[in-house]
DNA sequence: GCGTGATTACTCGGATACAAGATGTCCGAGTTTGAGCGG
DNA sequence: CCGCTCAAACTCGGACATCTTGTATCCGAGTAATCACGC
């Protein structure tokens, strides 16, 4: 139960997108470098953002990911959904007879932890790291 | 990012233990049963629960595992910091200066979701089903 | 100067390799209960 | 009837086996910009 890397690595990219003032599509190497992860994996992580719509990706040179949504319509669920999947955290799998009240328990405990990530926006954090510039 | 089925199993023993009137102590056979897992798994997981002190077993014929604590000082988080452990779900290893605003973000969600989780007791789920039968 | 082709700089996707953690099994060791047996 | 012993019913803990998932690499294919070259 664990947060897997690969989600650090998708919201610390789509953070330095939201930062960057300049729209034009920014290279994966330049992306792994600022991380140091390795570019190819870094891309597959990616792709699942650009399927998500979040990103899109420019191919050829000079090409690389660019945002595609308004930056203060992308929240941290949002990511995290993309690279996580979107089932629930908790799963009860037995038939006793009607639903399972321990599993509505958890589902409730999760559902207040995605409202905070819901509520939160990756323009949010830039705006906080400026101010402490 | 999920919960183990541990977790799970944990749960509803913990419950079923919470529920059974008499504080005698019950065979792990018997609890395997209920799940449908195998014994020698199930006690792997209730020994965590045992040295995070919240059951104690009972060695040698008719032994068992048993409640310690009054029922009522249970909470869902007791056992889920006890099979899961009490690490943060995510965590940020880069070097980015100072403190990692994503990480903050994401332990702030952490806490909502553990605070709901901390003040759910078993017993509510108890009065729950008697009430619903 | 201008088109055309080759080169270069990129992403994409699948296949594969590797590691770690979750899940589960097996077995020997220790512990208590209870039954059986001898005095 | 009492006490001793022994078997049975348990849990405990470590050592494995297996499976899934996360992490990561490699390579061939496709695509767009740019450079080189010939006209």
């Amino acid at each position: 139960m664990k947060f897997s890397k690969a989600t650090n690595y998708a919201l610390h990219t789509m953070l330095s997108l939201v930062i960057d003032p300049s729209m034009k599509p920014v290279g994966v190497q330049v992306l792994a470098e600022a991380q140091d992860v390795s570019p190819t994996y870094l891309s597959k992580i990616l792709t699942k953002l650009v399927k998500a719509g979040m990103l899109e990706s420019v191919s050829g040179a000079n090409g690389g990911y660019r945002l595609t949504r308004k930056k203060d319509e992308i929240t941290f669920l949002d990511i995290i959904h993309a690279i996580e999947g979107t089932a629930s955290l908790f799963e009860c799998h037995f038939d006793h007879g009607e639903e399972c009240l321990i599993q509505q328990v958890m589902v409730e405990a999760e559902t207040k932890m995605e409202l905070h990530l819901k509520q939160t926006k990756l323009i949010d954090l830039a705006a906080k790291m400026k101010a402490h510039v």
